[in-house]
DNA sequence: GCAAACTTTGACGATGGCGTCAAAAATAAA
DNA sequence: TTTATTTTTGACGCCATCGTCAAAGTTTGC
């Protein structure tokens, strides 16, 4: 039973991700990941060097994907429907899964067994990676004169917006309400007027 | 050594917050607080119960505190400014200590080892009353006609802003974005005009 | 004073985590 | 076929956690 590697690599890592998303960073036991792969710990061991580098490459996958679906939901030609199909996978996300698994970068963010500076930094660049998406989104034409705030500042607080709605989904367990809440933050920020008012 | 209780119960719940607050609900154990506190194991097993029920102590008041403090910042005759002293309250709150101790509500709404009924009705509890007071505050007079949503939803919308600054807070660790987005935030908010924009 | 009630203390056994390592096994290269 | 490489496997030692409990020690109230 060697010689080379006997499971699938693929199969292993996406139950590896799906563990960590459920249970989060640290509560999470490398006996966990063993039982739910069907691969040894000393396997995984051997692999993957220690649980930060296993988690950091799953994570990566997880959010090369998050980042995908996210532009893909942003990519409407008109912003406010952009924006609703934006919230709408953000929330389908968090809530899929029994029990609801919420979501990675957020439960990572705020796990004091998770404050390793390569963990940190990947939550960053993820985030980053969001907020960029975002702004681009929200610097077309079509959201010009619409805007309360520019698209650079819009796209931060939606980011930080995204982070809150994931709390609030831990705390209510009602997917419907943080639609709700949502489409008022939307509201509120799509609110401009494309002439300047009057004085 | 006996007979009566030995330790300041005041300090001790203090204490025993604090490293709640700074280490998160799953990271800490009961060796943990006995060692913060100087009062053993088994002294706080019988005086508490356990973990859980020493946490819900704690928690308490530190909801009270949190709500009451909050409530101040939002006493204030201007609505802009009752709001930046809000959120300044909110993020001087979680920036505070060394290492930075975050937000004790959000930790561990996230933390997938304090899951317990108890635990989350302490928070859904906590931000209820948070929201109810940003509703009140949102509903005075001098708010009417500025305010691009209704009373009820900016207030489920801030309160799910602030949550979302305290996870911000743990990626970033910059008090002054967490400001600037909370000013956008509340710029946002109060794009709207006392009279009906014209057609 | 004396007895009852309560707190403190330290230890117990069970469980489970961690990272390591040597031996066994299988494949790949020579 | 033989050798080298790599993976798998299971066990190891160490340490921490949990909840409990009996013994020891104080204080309170009778």
């Amino acid at each position: 039973m060697a010689g080379r590697r006997q499971f699938d690599e693929q199969h292993t890592l996406g139950r590896i991700l799906d563990v960590f998303w459920h249970q989060g960073y640290g509560a999470t036991s490398m006996q966990d990941l063993a039982t739910a792969t069907g691969v040894q710990r000393g396997s995984l061991y051997n692999a993957y060097q220690d649980k930060e580098s296993l988690f950091l490459r799953v994570f990566g996958d997880y959010a090369d994907a998050f980042i995908a679906d996210a532009g893909a939901a942003l990519d409407q030609p008109d912003v406010r429907r952009a924006l609703e199909d934006f919230f709408d996978f953000t929330i389908e996300s968090m809530t899929r899964g029994t029990p609801p698994r919420g979501c990675l970068s957020t439960k990572t963010a705020t796990d004091t067994q998770a404050d390793a500076e390569p963990i940190r930094a990947a939550i960053r660049g993820m985030l980053d990676r969001l907020e960029a998406a975002m702004t681009e989104r929200l610097s077309r034409p079509d959201a010009a004169g619409l805007l309360t705030v520019p698209p650079a500042e819009a796209a931060r607080v939606l980011v930080t917006m995204t982070r809150g709605t994931v709390v609030m989904e831990r705390v209510y367990q009602d997917p419907e309400r943080l639609r709700a809440t949502a489409r008022s933050m939307i509201t509120m920020l799509l609110a401009g007027r494309r002439e300047p008012a009057a004085t």
